[in-house]
RNA sequence: GGGGGAGUGUCCCGAGCGGCAAAGGGGGCGGACUGUAAAUCCGCUGGCUAUGCCUUCGCAGGUUCGAGUCCUGCCUCCCCCA
């Protein structure tokens, strides 16, 4: 790889976000000598980003900090298409109502990244829906359609391979790339923007826009892709038992989110550091060279200022402190999760295995039942080795909680109301 | 339109002579070992008021003491012919 000369190119590079840029030495000219405006696009089929987000926003708010101008760009308009990429089977279609409702939430959670204005190189939030609910078929056709080759098209992996496993690809999802491609011409003409930055499945949607870009409009429009991120055992990343690492809060709570991090792979620790965090380079380095169990540490600074990042900084040492006090000192920590539940029926008697369920680390008593003949569930660190235990207020510690805990990492407080 | 094939445990893939809560994987969860890691090994992986009861094999009926398995109709997908 070439050493680039601007900021922003060799920041991204040293951290470990590049897979592919289009024309390297001509864009890093353009990042050292001006400001650039560059968009990643985002789909709104849900209401919160998750972990999975996390890259492409990073590189966004990198190039804020180093002087360039972020488009985050909302797909309210191509998330009534779907993206084949990857897919076998169609993505469910959302109802617009769904989609502004996705959008108006997700916003909320890119403010912590990036600062939003209107001067300068505040980051921009655009939605692709202002310019593609009013397209005029025959318009589009005539101006944009003809510049794209079905033959070329079906050559892209994201048709190929639907094609070859002989999967229903729908006409609709088939016109995706054409109007992502669309969308960078578009916000070349409205922002000047002349970077789409993506995952490296997006590279070819890119170039797509990239060509279209020098045909209409004669620019010269760049791509830059990030390498797909999966752990060093090979599974995807972001993704637990109970499904997407969200960002937001009342989904994932912050101690959570923080667990998540602590529980990274031995081997992920330093790239997930340059990735995801923004300590210095240097600091990383130190970092991942402690050996043995000591990388430990290094973990719990990769948790707290991911966490730090998305929740703020005091969120995420009161979650390194509650981890503390319970995993190390072995103590009752506060600010575990928890949950309420009547004075009254604890006086009557809670059972274990309704208890688990409230407490939401099983899902039915059944699997309750599995786990205490497996010894995987403790009231107050103690194995409960009979399903028919009954929680008393005898039960109550000093702090006047009880503790329950399934397996070794996920312990909930039992708050008597 | 004609001929052939497929749809299985609500995470996925996939076996299944009429006795089936249904083989085997993967994934996940728990246990052991560790360092809240990985690898490895062991156990579990429909629900419930639980030595029993209830609900599951595309959908709806039927045959049978008994149906995932046989029959009929329907739906969806794939292949070949038109």
């Amino acid at each position: 790889m070439a050493t680039y000369k601007s900021d922003f190119l060799h920041t991204l590079e040293s951290r470990g976000f590049i897979h592919q840029v289009s024309e390297p030495e001509v864009l890093d000219q353009l990042a050292k000598t001006g400001q650039v405006t560059a968009y990643i696009g985002y789909d709104c089929t849900a209401a919160s980003l998750h972990v999975g987000h996390l890259l492409p926003t990073m590189m966004l708010r990198w190039m804020q900090k180093t002087g360039h101008r972020p488009i985050a760009l909302m797909g309210g308009g191509t998330t009534r298409v779907g993206d084949p990429s990857g897919k076998d089977e169609s993505r469910r279609l959302l109802t617009d109502e769904q989609i502004n409702e996705n959008l108006k939430s997700i916003r909320q959670i890119f403010a912590r990244f990036l600062k939003f204005g209107d001067s300068g190189n505040d980051a921009v939030m655009a939605n692709n829906a202002d310019w593609l609910n009013t397209l005029n078929y025959i318009d589009f056709l005539r101006d944009v359609g003809r510049h794209f080759s079905i033959n070329r098209m079906l050559t892209f992996d994201s048709v190929k391979l639907r094609l070859e496993r002989q999967h229903e690809l729908s006409f609709l999802e088939f016109n995706y790339m054409i109007l992502q491609a669309y969308d960078f011409l578009e916000l070349n003409k409205r922002y000047g923007c002349r970077l789409q930055m993506g995952g490296s499945d997006q590279w070819g949607n890119i170039i797509n826009g990239i060509d279209l870009g020098r045909r209409v409009a004669g620019a010269q429009l760049f791509a830059l892709t990030s390498p797909l991120i999966t752990t060093a055992s090979g599974a995807k990343m972001g993704k637990t038992a109970a499904g997407a690492v969200w960002l937001d809060p009342n989904l994932v709570s912050p101690y959570d989110y923080w667990q998540f991090w602590r529980n990274t792979e031995d081997g992920d620790v330093g790239r997930f550091l340059k990735l995801f965090t923004e300590l210095p380079l240097e600091e990383i380095a130190k970092l991942t060279a402690l050996k043995g169990s000591e990388i430990n540490e290094a973990k719990k600074v990769l948790a707290t200022e991911a966490t730090a990042m998305v929740h703020g900084r005091e969120e995420a040492l009161k979650a390194e402190a509650t981890a503390r006090t319970t995993f190390e000192e072995g103590a009752l920590a506060e600010n575990l999760p928890s949950f309420d539940a009547k004075k009254s029926e604890l006086e009557a008697g809670i059972g274990i295995l309704n208890a688990s369920v409230q407490a939401g680390f099983v899902s039915s008593t059944s699997e309750a039942r599995r786990q205490i003949k497996s010894g995987g569930i403790k009231v107050n660190d103690v194995t409960v080795t009979d399903e028919k235990m009954t929680l008393t207020p005898k039960d109550l510690t000093q702090e006047g909680v009880i503790k329950l805990s399934l397996g070794k990492k996920k312990h909930v407080l039992l708050r008597a109301v």
